[in-house]
DNA sequence: GAGCACTGC
C-alpha cells in the first residue's frame, strides 16, 4: 500500500493554486475552542476583523460587494454585526443574512445573539420554515433561509424593510440562491439605496461580479455621492485553518469501494490516531464498504480491532445518524463512511483523514423526457477541496484522493453545474410568475437554464391550468397554486380536492409526499419492513396506504413506540404533522374548505388524478414482467418494489415520481380509472392521445 | 426487488 501513494508533500508547485492548505475552525461552531477568552477578544481574532473598515467602506460606496472568504473567516457572524454597529439598522431598517440550510440559520443566529449579549428573537432573530424567531419591532439582524426570503417577496416584492441583504454560501448555487440573486439584481434597479453582499467561494467571484455589474443608468437622485457605484467590489478574506496534505493515487482505480477500504486500512496501520471520513456516493456503496471493513477487521484482528466503522447518510434514523457524533472507547479509531451529507450539512469534528472517491450522486434533468435522474458523476474541484477541508478542522490533516493528480488538474471541472441547470423548473417558474416576472425566457439568471427546460416548465403549468394562453397566472387557480409551498402538481391536487370534498385526506397525502420517506430503513430488516407495510397496505395504492399509516399514528396518540413497532419513522411523522398544519393554514387562507370524504377513496384517487394526470401509465397488454408505458410518451416504466402495488400491477396507474436505475421505477403509485383522465384534463388527453384511452 | 443532498406561508 505504501508505494501506492504519491505523497504530495512538496506542495503544489505546479498545479491548482490554492489547494491543499485550507481550513479552519468554524468560528460559529462553538466557543469552547477559545477557552476562557472573552467574546470580544474572540471576535477580534477572526480574520475578517482586520477587514472591518474595508468592508464598511465598500458597502457604503458600492451597490454590491462580493466577499470571498473561506470557512472560519468569521464573515457570516461578523459582517452583520459590523453593519449594525455602523448604523445600517438604524431607523427601523433590518439587516438580512441568508443561508441555504435551516440548521445553519439557527446556529449562526444564536452565535451572533450570544456575541451581542442579547436574547435570540429580539435584536437578533431568525426565520425558517415553521419557525419565526423575530420581533416585528425590535429585530435588527435577521438570519433566514433563502427560500424564506423568496417567500417574503410575495408579500413585499421590493423587500423594503431591509437595508442590506447578505447572501451567504452563494457558491453552492442552489436554485433558491440563484433565483434570489436574479431577483435582487432587479430590485437594485428600483432601490438604489439597497446594498447587497454576496459571499462566494474563490473562483465564482468574478462571474458573480460580472452578473451584478449593470451598465444601465439608475434613475435616481442627483447628488452623486448618494448613489453607490454599480460595479461590484470584490474583497478576499482568508480563512483560518489547518493545512491538509493531499495525496493522489498513481493509477486510476476501477473499484473505488475496494480502494477506499484498502486506503482506510493502510491509514489505520501507518498513521497516528485521528478519525477517518470516507466520501462515497450512496447507501449501497456505503453499506458495502462498511461490510468489507468489518470483514477485514475479523480476518485481520490485530490491525483492525481498533476500528469503529459507521455509515452516514440521510436515510438513516436520527439515532443512527447521531452515532457518528458519539464518543468511542479510548484507543479506538472512528471511521465514518458518508455521502455528501458530510460535505456541507454535517460537520464532524476530530476528523484527521479524508478519503475522497471523487464521485457523488447528482441530479440531472432531461427536459425532453421531463425526467429527473440521479446518477453517479465525478465531483468538481470545488467539491474536492471542500471534502479535503473536512480533515483540517482541529489540526493538520491528510486527504487521500482516489484519483490521479493528472485527472484532478486536467479533467476535473472547476465547479459543479448549478442546480438550476439540472432540475425541473415548474416550482421556480410559478414563483417568478407570482412575483410578476412575465418574461421568464428573458429573465436574467446567474446561470441560465436551457430554453427547453423553461419551455417544458411552462407547458406543464399550462396543462395544469395555472397559466393561460398568454402564460399569465390564471385566477384563482394560478395564484392559489403559487401560494402553496409545494410542487405545482401537488398543489393542483389540493385544489381539486376542494371540489371533490376530500381536502383533509389530500392534504395528508401532500404532506407525506413532500418528505423523503415515512418508513424506517433498517439494514437487514427489509423483510420485517415489508411485513409491517402489509398491515397498512391498501388495494388502491400507496397514497391510500399513507392515509392508513397517518390514521394509525393519530390513533396511537402520536406514539414513538407505535412507530417503532410498525417500522414507521417517528421523526418523519412529526414532520408530516407539522407540514400538514402549515398546509391547512394556507388552504384555509386561499379559500379551500377542509372536508373529509371519510371512506370514499374514489374521490381521493380522482383528486390525485387531477394533479398527476401527466404521469398516467397503462400496463402492457401481454406483459409478464409488469411493464407499463406512460401514456404521454410511451416510455417503459415499472412499479417500484417498495410500492404496495408491486406485483399487483393494476391496468391503469398514476405515479408520483420516477426513480431511474437500470430501469425506470415508479415510486408511490395509485390505481385509477382511465375515464378520470379525460375528466381531469380533457385538453391534455383529447388532443394528444385520442386513441389511447377507452372512452 | 431497491433509495444524493438540501429547502419552502
Amino acid at each position: 500500500m505504501a508505494q501506492f501513494w504519491k505523497p504530495g508533500t512538496e506542495r503544489p508547485p505546479l498545479l491548482d493554486d490554492d489547494d491543499g492548505g485550507i481550513l479552519l475552525y468554524s468560528a460559529s461552531s462553538s466557543s469552547s475552542g477559545y477557552g476562557y477568552v472573552s467574546i470580544e477578544k474572540q471576535r477580534q481574532r477572526l480574520p475578517v476583523f482586520k477587514y472591518r473598515t474595508a468592508i464598511l467602506y465598500l458597502v457604503e460606496t458600492h451597490a454590491t460587494t462580493i466577499v470571498v472568504g473561506e470557512t472560519g473567516s468569521g464573515k457570516t457572524t461578523q459582517i452583520p454585526q459590523f453593519l449594525k454597529e455602523a448604523g445600517w439598522a438604524d431607523g427601523g431598517r433590518v439587516i438580512a443574512c441568508t443561508q441555504p440550510r435551516r440548521l445553519a440559520v439557527q446556529a449562526v443566529a444564536s452565535r451572533v445573539a450570544e456575541e451581542m449579549g442579547v436574547k435570540l428573537g429580539e435584536e437578533v432573530g431568525y426565520t425558517i420554515r415553521f419557525e419565526d424567531l423575530t420581533d416585528r419591532d425590535s429585530t435588527r439582524i435577521k438570519f433566514l433561509t433563502d427560500g424564506v426570503l423568496l417567500r417574503e417577496m410575495m408579500e413585499d416584492p421590493l423587500l423594503t424593510k431591509y437595508s442590506v441583504i447578505m447572501v451567504d454560501e452563494a457558491h453552492e448555487r442552489s436554485i433558491s440562491t440563484d433565483v434570489l440573486l436574479g431577483l435582487l439584481k432587479k430590485i437594485q434597479r428600483r432601490r438604489p439605496e439597497l446594498r447587497l453582499i454576496i459571499s462566494s467561494a474563490t473562483i465564482e467571484a468574478k462571474s458573480m461580479a460580472a452578473f451584478f455589474h449593470t451598465s444601465k443608468k439608475r434613475r435616481g437622485l442627483k447628488g452623486e455621492d448618494c448613489v453607490p457605484k454599480t460595479e461590484p467590489a470584490i474583497l478576499s478574506v482568508e480563512g483560518r485553518g489547518f493545512n491538509v496534505q493531499i495525496f493522489y493515487i498513481e493509477e486510476p482505480v476501477s473499484d473505488y469501494i475496494q480502494a477506499a477500504v484498502s486506503t482506510v486500512m493502510s491509514i489505520h496501520d501507518q498513521e497516528p490516531m485521528g478519525d477517518i471520513l470516507v466520501f462515497l456516493t450512496g447507501q449501497d456503496d456505503i453499506d458495502a464498504a462498511v461490510r468489507l471493513l468489518t470483514e477485514e477487521a475479523q480476518n485481520n484482528r490485530k490491525s483492525s480491532s481498533g476500528l469503529v466503522v459507521l455509515p452516514l447518510y440521510s436515510g438513516l434514523s436520527r439515532a443512527d445518524q447521531d452515532l457518528v457524533f458519539s464518543p468511542i472507547p479510548r484507543g479506538k479509531r472512528k471511521v465514518v463512511i458518508s455521502t455528501n451529507i458530510a460535505e456541507t450539512s454535517l460537520t464532524l469534528e476530530g476528523v484527521s483523514y479524508v478519503v475522497d472517491s471523487g464521485f457523488s450522486k447528482q441530479r440531472f434533468y432531461n427536459p425532453i423526457s421531463n425526467i429527473e435522474n440521479l446518477v453517479v458523476a465525478p465531483i468538481s474541484k470545488a467539491s474536492a477541496r471542500q471534502r479535503a477541508g473536512r480533515a483540517g478542522r482541529v489540526r493538520p490533516g491528510k486527504c487521500y484522493r482516489l484519483y490521479s493528480e493528472e485527472y484532478f488538474v486536467k479533467e476535473m471541472s472547476a465547479e459543479g453545474i448549478p442546480e438550476m441547470q439540472r432540475s425541473n423548473l415548474v416550482s421556480c417558474v410559478i414563483q417568478l410568475k407570482a412575483l410578476g416576472i412575465d418574461n421568464i425566457l428573458g429573465f436574467d439568471w446567474p446561470a441560465s437554464p436551457s430554453p427547453e427546460a423553461m419551455i417544458r416548465a411552462l407547458e406543464v403549468l399550462y396543462s395544469l391550468g395555472v397559466l393561460d394562453d398568454d402564460a399569465k397566472l390564471t385566477s384563482p387557480a394560478g395564484f392559489q397554486v403559487a401560494e402553496i409551498p409545494l410542487d405545482p402538481m401537488v398543489s393542483k391536487m389540493i385544489l381539486a380536492s376542494n371540489q371533490l370534498g376530500c381536502s383533509e385526506e389530500i392534504i395528508t397525502i401532500a404532506a407525506i409526499l413532500s418528505i423523503q420517506s415515512i418508513w424506517i430503513s433498517v439494514r437487514g430488516q427489509q423483510k420485517d419492513l415489508d411485513e409491517a407495510k402489509l398491515r397498512f397496505a391498501a388495494a388502491e395504492g400507496d397514497h391510500v396506504t399513507f392515509l392508513n399509516v397517518y390514521k394509525g399514528f393519530l390513533r396511537s396518540g402520536k406514539s414513538p413506540k407505535w412507530c417503532n413497532k410498525n417500522f414507521v419513522n417517528y421523526q418523519a411523522m412529526r414532520k408530516v404533522v407539522e407540514i400538514r398544519e402549515q398546509l391547512k393554514r394556507i388552504a384555509q387562507r386561499i379559500g379551500i374548505v377542509l372536508k373529509s370524504c371519510e371512506s370514499d377513496m374514489q374521490v381521493v384517487r380522482k383528486a390525485v388524478t387531477a394533479g398527476f394526470f401527466a404521469n398516467a401509465c397503462n400496463l402492457e397488454a401481454f406483459s409478464h414482467n409488469g411493464m407499463y408505458k406512460t401514456i404521454r410518451s410511451s416510455q417503459e416504466v415499472y412499479i417500484h418494489p417498495s410500492s404496495v402495488l408491486f406485483r399487483v400491477n393494476p391496468k391503469w396507474v398514476i405515479y408520483n415520481s420516477l426513480v431511474s436505475t437500470d430501469r425506470q421505477y415508479m415510486r408511490n403509485v395509485i390505481s385509477i380509472d382511465p375515464s378520470w383522465l379525460i375528466e381531469a384534463a380533457p385538453h391534455y388527453y383529447q388532443h394528444h392521445h385520442p386513441n389511447s384511452i377507452p372512452h
